[in-house]
DNA sequence: ATGAAAGCGCTAACAG
DNA sequence: CTGTTAGCGCTTTCAT
């Protein structure tokens, strides 16, 4: 900026109210400073200007990592920004190893005040809410009570598959849970049991594992439900979210099993990935780009001080597609 | 700061030491402040510290659009960033609608200095090279001449494709080429020309077109080029990359042929739709997370004042999945 | 209509 | 060892 007020032999105070169309300049010289400007490519430092004004423009959202589920909440989110004044940024949780436990309310410290007016954060590794700055989270964390939130109806969700599988004619029903400190996770759980409760069907310790979302951490508790005795093995498993039953489909071939013929297989979320995968996944979706845009209108009505509701759930919809399937020699129920 | 300054009761000169691993602090003091920091969860603001001491330690990633594309990318840099000492951000290009060209530099020039001490940038939309702060570009822009970049072999690879096609037995080979001002479309349909001549076969025009590298605005062209009378209808098609190719088969499939049986289609890039897709997408791979990691590296590389190799082009592998099979009638050729 | 000066939160030089 | 001082690039009074 100094450059320029030199360049255009006014002073940086001129400057800024040319690069700020504050008035008081005459059109003359505004005219030769933003000519200037053009010229020397000149662009204000967003850290300096933010530093000074205490605004910045700018939203972060948190992610632990970019994969599939985050990527379309990003999607969405920058999506429904575009009607706001803001930009965005994505800022991954790196590392992060040592300081598993609240690593987004350390980074969001640091980069508020001069780097982004408010953040939108993803599956949060714990129950801190106090925040300098507006947030919003979305997927939240058990516990995480004073934080406005957006999530899907998972123990509805839950239920709704849940019952489906039962409607195929299953009966023996696997669970894989997701990450035990998550919300969502402890009500698919919870969905679960009650769907099963409600069928008078009691449920088998021995079919029920945790998958932490993740593909690496379902390998194994997959493995040990599906080499369980073929009578005690189950006929379908529920899956916490998609790329956890994208492992379990794999796991099961691996092992001989067909899809679905053998074993169903239903999965959550509905990401991108499960419509193209080879088996097309049968999945319970949650609107995420909508939650994604949900958040980040939510996220800027609070910034611009307006009231907002505190907790948002939106609904999950079944989604039927190749690989769930009444069980073998399964009759089906004649209703007529 | 100044808060943990009064508290401690000590000037925010000793903080700052503190916070910054200074020695010529006594111990005794170095705990206490550590010890209040930690109790008023301070965290250093970014944009002020970076100002000051011109480093942020963070690197950013621009990109036009979160896609699976660029995910990929992110993802590997996201993975190399471990090996340095930076943290990754990701800016996407938002609307930039109006100045669609070299809107990364904009960007750059308002993120250098106080937020990013460098960038890679995907894709670029402009030839534009002149940034006040170091980059890498990834998949360039046609004439990005002084940039250092990281692509792959796009004429090896389009040449490997359109070789692998014509070994099935195809003879009338469509294709959709990517976004004209990048040199990886180029290089595409130079391959895919190189590959056909040197097979002897002229290439008909109406066989060729483009599709952007977007699935959008790929529909149209395919269609053109599917609906010709069977006689001039390709028996193949090579889309320059796998969200084309994947639209191409719906198209294709929505006129009523069947892949691979009445068409065959390669892609490109191997991102993991192409996997996933029903029909698994044979495609010529892209070491897409590698790509990422090695511009990291060479950002890094950069920023620590060491020379980089300027240009570097990465290997691309034939993926062979069920895309792709001989035309329709064909006996294939005994080579004993 | 314009510029001088103060200060945002921080770090680096220098004094003590 | 510790505090004082200056100033990073910018915006914002407040004089002129």
């Amino acid at each position: 900026m100094a450059d320029v007020a030199r360049q255009a032999g006014v002073s940086v105070a001129t400057v800024s109210k040319v690069v700020n169309n504050k008035d008081g300049i005459s059109p003359s010289r505004v005219a030769h400073v933003r000519q200037v400007i053009a010229d020397l490519g000149y662009e204000a430092s967003l850290g300096a200007q933010s530093l000074r004004s205490g605004r910045s423009g700018v939203v972060g959202m948190l992610v632990a990592e970019f994969e599939p589920f985050s990527t379309e909440l990003l999607k969405g989110a920058a999506l429904a920004i575009r009607a706001h004044e803001y930009e965005l940024l994505a800022y991954s949780g790196k590392g992060m190893s040592g300081d598993r436990l609240g690593w987004e309310r350390r980074h969001i410290s640091r980069l508020s005040g001069t780097l982004i007016d408010g953040a939108i954060i993803v599956t949060p590794s714990g129950v801190d809410d106090r925040f300098p700055t507006p947030v919003v989270a979305i997927d939240p964390h058990l516990g995480t009570s004073t934080l406005p939130t957006v999530k899907c109806d998972s123990y509805g969700g839950a239920l709704e598959a849940t019952a489906y599988l039962l409607s195929l004619g299953h009966r023996r029903i696997g669970f894989l849970g997701g990450r035990a400190d998550l919300q969502s996770s402890k009500d698919r759980e919870a969905g679960f049991r009650a769907a099963m409760a409600d069928a008078g069907i009691s449920v088998d310790a021995d079919l029920i594992d945790e998958g932490g979302y993740q593909p690496d951490l379902s390998i194994s508790p997959t493995r040990k439900i599906l080499t369980l005795p073929a009578d005690k093995r189950p006929t379908a498993i529920f899956a916490a979210n998609d790329l956890s039953a994208i492992k379990v489909i794999e796991v099961a071939e691996s092992l001989g099993l067909r899809v679905p013929d053998d074993i169903s297989v239903i999965g959550f979320d509905n990401v991108p990935e499960a419509a193209l995968f080879r088996i097309p996944l049968t999945t319970m979706a949650q609107p995420l780009q909508e939650m994604g845009a949900r958040a980040m209108d939510m996220l800027c009505d609070l910034l611009a001080g307006n009231d907002v509701v505190k907790n948002v759930t939106m609904p999950t919809t079944l989604v039927e597609r190749a690989s769930c399937a009444p069980p073998a020699g399964h009759i089906p129920e004649d209703d007529s």
